[in-house]
DNA sequence: TTGAAAGCGCTAACAT
DNA sequence: ATGTTAGCGCTTTCAA
């Protein structure tokens, strides 16, 4: 209310106010020593009356720094979405970095443009999710451009690159023995969108549960998905159409368990009486559908937290590329049971 | 590979580079006229050789401008955050705009920070949801700072801001009369967070739908709920353990209406048999339960795309906030059916 | 503990 | 069609 109308009060203002040099200002508003506590305060009562607010394109040309991650990413399922995003947000409260959303509809709109789009963006760093972030040609392009970054969720082989993971093919084969312990020897998979690594890492822990357990697997029972509800849906449709139908079907995510759910219910055909479905992941979805299902869950939330993490040390300090590998749980609810018999 | 390493080219670089002023070289990034196609190109081919990018707090700094837009959301349903994001990220398409969000968990937190934050990331525009738009401090802020701002599916009585609604009563009683039609009498509803205005407009169009059709509104049958799954769950548990039960519940969002399904599959009351279930908003959710569901489609992702196109507007041009109303659709599944008979 | 001066890398206004 | 000169509002030396 002091300050004149469609202007915006400035450094120089405060400190003509105060009585005192603008660097004295600057110190004032970046929490720096050497200024007397007086001072401080007569700086900061004046800030106030006139509504001042720093210039953030001032303070980052002259720091070099836009504080402004990036996340892209994909959207295969809404609720793994939100949950990245959360994860990411929570590390970055308090620190002054902001979050900057990337959908990439198009992989190929993406592919040579990654780092432009960073450029352009001003982004102090960025953080790449699946499958963009197991693409060679970004990769590459992302790892020469010595821009910081940092993967979740891709492809654990690569190990020069910052990253945080889960071991999905152990996770898939513990999922599987579980089914298979409760009976069941007829076991069909819904695969992810094979460009993502951890779908091709869900399959191998699938096949070799299955062949530790003696079965070897079949063809017509793993079937391509998307990671989308639909694809699950069409999926489901597909292998219970089948003459010599799976007792169990599990699926590479949550959204195409709850397809292969729909798929089921259509057929009137009990889950998990005679069908037993599971998913993966443990987004918000696995507890919204009939019956709750029954899952690996995967620490998104804190997959992503972590990374921010990596990211920002990576950003603040220069550090090398650090990996990180978290832990799943099976998380036993009420889609799979017992082998049905006969 | 041409330029020094760790040291980004500036304009001055490409200018000396290419023979040319500065000036020149700002016309040609910025597509403005007035160069020969053939210094143009020159100048582009040493930017490329260069691997420049202009920086953007210098631009933004001498612009005046961040081209960064804030969304602020509180997180009732991920499906419907996610529908919010990608439709005000498609208008921001190709305009040199970004998205940062801003989940808020707290209302209070923000209250009274709102301005500050928008400040300090330097926004030059924001977009806000409900509950935040509806709440009179946050309003009153957001207007005594001339900030632009345009606010999605809020209060259609505020008509001084810019804002872009559904009509919510009018939908409910459409959706509440499309029941009645089924023959329900007793029909109940699962009422939505009572701090969203959009949850009382959908409760009084209710209530004016069964007033129209005889019926007087009954307490027992009102339930409050909250915009969660969960808050869904655990009315439609009340709800169907009510010695009179309803044959019909309406719930404020679809993800009330799947936790309302849940609590029917629990009890083993089929759907829609038994019992009729309706959502409201239509997000991806309402196709991935069983049955689907009979929904209001509210068009979040436009409402969304045209909030951010009025608010393009005003950042660029200074017009004056502009109201939009959009139109909502009654979507037939198969969660809703004929009433029980006896 | 404080301040003056010199950038940061760009665009705007105004020549030419 | 092109260039020159001031800023934009901060932070960073470096001096006092």
């Amino acid at each position: 209310m002091t300050s004149k109308i469609g202007k915006r009060a400035t450094i120089r203002d405060v400190a003509k106010a105060a009585g005192v040099s603008i660097k004295t200002v600057s110190r004032v508003f970046n929490d720096e020593p050497n200024v007397r506590s007086e001072i401080r305060e007569k700086v900061r009562h004046v800030g106030q009356k006139l509504n001042y607010h720093p210039n953030v394109a001032a303070r980052n040309l002259a720091r070099r720094r836009s504080h402004l991650i990036g996340l892209f990413f994909e959207n295969p399922s809404p609720a793994y979405v939100t949950e990245l995003q959360m994860g990411a947000l929570k590390r970055l409260r308090g620190t002054g970095y902001r979050l900057l959303i990337f959908p990439v509809e198009n992989r190929a709109d993406i592919r040579g443009a990654m780092v432009s789009t960073v450029y352009a963006s001003g982004l102090d760093g960025v953080i790449v999710t699946p499958p963009m972030c197991d693409d060679p040609v970004i990769l590459d392009e992302l790892l020469s451009s010595h821009l910081p970054f940092v993967r979740v969720a891709g492809d654990n082989s690569i190990d020069k690159t910052a990253s945080v993971i889960i071991d999905d093919e152990a996770a898939a084969f513990d999922l599987a023995e579980y089914v298979l312990r409760l009976g069941h020897r007829r076991i069909a998979i819904v695969i992810g969108d094979e460009t993502h690594r951890s779908a091709g890492l869900r399959l191998m822990g699938f096949r070799r549960a299955l062949r530790t357990a003696g079965i070897e697997p079949e063809p017509a029972m793993e079937i391509q998905g998307a990671f989308t509800f639909q694809s699950g849906l069409e999926a489901g449709r597909r292998l219970l159409h089948h003459a010599n139908r799976p007792t169990a079907i599990l699926a590479s995510n949550d959204d195409m368990a709850a397809g292969v759910l729909q798929a089921a219910h259509e057929l009137r055909i009990p889950v998990p009486q005679k069908l037993s479905v599971v998913g993966f992941d443990d987004t918000a979805l696995a507890k919204m559908v009939w019956p709750q299902l029954t899952t690996i869950r995967q620490p998104v939330f804190e997959m992503a937290e972590r990374a921010t993490d990596i990211l920002l040390r990576q950003i603040e300090t220069g550090t090398a590329p650090e990996t990180a590998k978290l832990s799943y749980d099976l998380v036993i609810r009420f889609s799979a049971g017992e082998a049905p018999t006969g």
